[in-house]
DNA sequence: TGCTTGACATAAT
DNA sequence: CATTATGCCAAGC
């Protein structure tokens, strides 16, 4: 099985209205430590395949701004649509919004 | 075939 | 969470 299906599936277990960051998913898909391809493996993903990697964010719970087009706003739309504020440095409040299915990464205060 | 770049994260400063 | 430096894997040239 390719790194990438790993990192799709992992994505695809996002829920509705809650975001992953890189690191998260990384660590999901087995690729611990190895965010970066989590980000390549969502670049080369085709934008009918079903995935949802807009919720996919980085360690700030920000969108990446990457090389090409506007789909960076395409994500932020596609967020907010399903629930998710973005505060006014068009920032997810992770303490809220972030996909906690583990409870290592949980800081309950 | 080999080097550079890339949707990032983490530790150190 | 600021910045700088390093690591990782895959794709592009």
């Amino acid at each position: 099985m390719s790194r990438y299906a790993v990192i799709y599936r992992v994505v695809s277990r996002i829920p509705r209205g809650r975001v992953a960051t890189y690191g998260q998913v990384a660590e999901l898909a087995g690729l611990d430590g190895h965010a970066r391809q989590v980000g390549y493996a969502l670049h080369a993903l085709p934008s009918a395949s079903g995935i949802p990697w807009h919720r996919v964010v980085n360690s700030f719970g920000e969108v990446s701004k990457r090389s090409d087009s506007d789909s960076d706003e395409l994500q932020v739309e596609l967020l907010r649509a399903e629930g998710v504020v973005f505060d006014t440095a068009g920032r997810i409040d992770l303490r809220r919004f972030r996909w906690r299915v583990r409870a290592k990464l949980t800081r309950p205060t």
